[in-house]
DNA sequence: TCTTAGCACTCGAAACATAAGAGTGCTAAC
DNA sequence: GTTAGCACTCTTATGTTTCGAGTGCTAAGA
């Protein structure tokens, strides 16, 4: 069957309407909205077509009709017509990118707060790959008072963690900083990953001479393991599903709560996701257990041209998409723009 | 009305059995279940006594009794069986507790999400008040390869906070040296709150005597006034109440929910709660809004016979107390002690 | 050949009716 | 004071009817 204009029109105009309103759409309801110009019987027969291509699907008999994930994917394909924000909303974007803000963490905290703001979906972001990151400068610091030391890391990404160590007594500040000399001679611009493969014996060598310390760099270097190596993962407004008609069903809310609570499932969302540019998953096209009904937008963000993380959206495969991509589109230029600045 | 032996037992086979089953109880049923060797008749008269007497509700006329909030009370104050964890499980909270923790903030995730884990409930804690606490050490770290520092806080909470920060060009690691000593020598001890009413020109003069630390010292002493300052806040298992077959309703759900997600409304709880010892707080004894058909149970765990912060968890009015309770008691006393240690 | 008016048909949602069952309150007998 | 008996109440489940929206088909018209 051959897709001719009136189809588009009429496929356009059921789902246009379906995404406004959540209803199943007659025959009759297009021909009065939509002026196409034909009677609902003529609608009548386009719709039939349709259904029989697979765009179109019935919940039953005497209901209108609701756009299959294929529809959806023509309509988000061929039929969208481009969206873009208003300048009021693009300039409260950069706005909220004006803020101080330092760490990539924070950044990425306030762009799913952002996106989940204004789509009201659940919003979610990839930071960049830990393990790849090189290691930008290791320290030891001593903390007066306790038999406490900080052992603090900053990563090539600009991201900090720390982690409190024991330290055996008689360790002196002086040691302390010996071993931040070292630890940082060696292991700076290391990539995290990399660490685990490398001879880490001859840090423990050169450091350990002396009988005090070799538990503390022992501990040390184990730390140093373990700092988080794989790319962290921010949500926001998960609870906007609530909100969405079409999951007013206990069990399938609970599904879907459950999974973007776990850190794992959201870095499956990504992973399987082409790592360039814009991407849109429809419903049954997520291969991901419970969100087959979700649709996912994602896009990824870049600082000198290249990928550092991706963010995006969940939402319902009844799917604003138009406004979806064009505040991602948005969102991610500042986003990209305000790390470009941040590494710079 | 007097509160005989009988009606102790009728009122308590009856809210056993309700927590237990979920479903409305009737005559029979105590009648049946648990031998207090009277017909039903009679045990009819004693709810309806009970009824009269508020400890009872009939959600309709040909309905079992249920128990108000009244009667919950009761129980908990009068009836309830003491209830102690099993030696295995007690020894399973310790062994939680024996991973290596050296941060209060990785104690209190890891206690929640025992809490939750033991309790099927939504669980909550509250840090110690970073307010009042002093600050410990203060230290800017230069960092090689780009323009940036990073300010590194301990509180005597050992709670670690850091900030990254622009520096000047033309600032040496020399100066961050000599800005890290005249912090520490003016800060440590210092509680965070009081850094806010302190003359914090002295420093400001002491260090800003040349140019190009000027802009750097401002911004840091602002970064060292944002440093959270209240208690944080925690929790986990929040969704378990998903779970609960009260909480069908999606409205209730989206409002329970909401209420967990902010973290003001759970400060509110702990705020309402006494600080002390263990608090039961039964449906609307809650004075918030929203949470009218839960219950909270919160208890205070402290370091040296000082109270630090809370745990608690909540769940639907019809709650197991004593599991809870003795969840709460072990989880509170292992975290005391954990955190005793973390301490010393 | 395409379009459309007309009409019978289908199916779900809502309204209503009925029956079953659980549980109560009351009364009178023990 | 306790309890058996019984009428009564109210919810839940189930079935029935009605209503309306929307369809598919057919035949007439352009």
């Amino acid at each position: 069957m051959r897709m001719d204009e009136r189809k588009q029109k009429v496929l356009a105009a059921v789902i246009q309407d379906y995404i406004l309103t959540g209803e199943p759409v007659g025959s009759r309801t297009i021909a009065r909205r939509y002026n196409l110009g034909v009677s609902p019987a003529t609608i009548r027969n386009e719709m039939a077509d349709l259904e029989e291509m697979g765009l179109l699907e019935q919940p039953h008999t005497s209901a209108g009709r609701v756009p299959s994930d294929q529809g959806y994917r023509y309509y988000v394909d061929c039929l969208m017509p481009p969206a873009h924000l208003t300048p009021e909303e693009e300039e409260y974007v950069r706005r909220r990118y004006n803020q101080k803000m330092l760490e990539i963490e924070q950044v990425l905290a306030e762009t799913t707060r952002l996106i989940s703001e204004m789509t009201s979906y659940a919003a979610i972001a990839l930071g960049p790959d830990q393990g790849r990151a090189s290691l930008e400068e290791v320290q030891v610091l001593p903390i007066q008072i306790t038999n406490k030391a900080l052992l603090v890391a900053v990563t090539s990404t600009g991201v900090v963690e720390h982690r409190v160590l024991t330290i055996p007594a008689g360790v002196t500040p002086e040691d302390l900083n010996r071993i931040s000399r070292v630890l940082n001679a060696r292991l700076q611009g290391r990539a995290l990953e990399d660490l685990r493969q490398m001879v880490l014996s001859d840090i423990y060598q050169e450091l350990a001479q002396h009988r005090n310390l070799v538990n503390l760099v022992r501990d040390l270097l184990q730390q140093l393991l373990s700092l988080e190596s794989g790319e962290r993962v921010y949500r926001n407004g998960t609870l906007n599903i609530l909100n969405q008609p079409e999951f007013k069903d206990l069990d399938r809310v609970r599904e879907i709560l459950s999974f973007l609570d776990q850190d794992e499932a959201l870095r499956r969302i990504f992973m399987t996701t082409p790592s360039t540019g814009l991407t849109i998953r429809i419903g049954q096209e997520n291969k991901i257990e419970g969100i087959d009904k979700c649709s996912v937008v994602t896009i990824s963000y870049t600082v000198e041209g290249k990928i550092m993380g991706k963010v995006g959206l969940l939402g319902p495969t009844r799917m604003q998409y138009s406004r979806a991509i064009s505040v991602l589109r948005c969102v991610a230029d500042a986003l990209s723009q305000t790390l470009e600045q941040l590494y710079r």
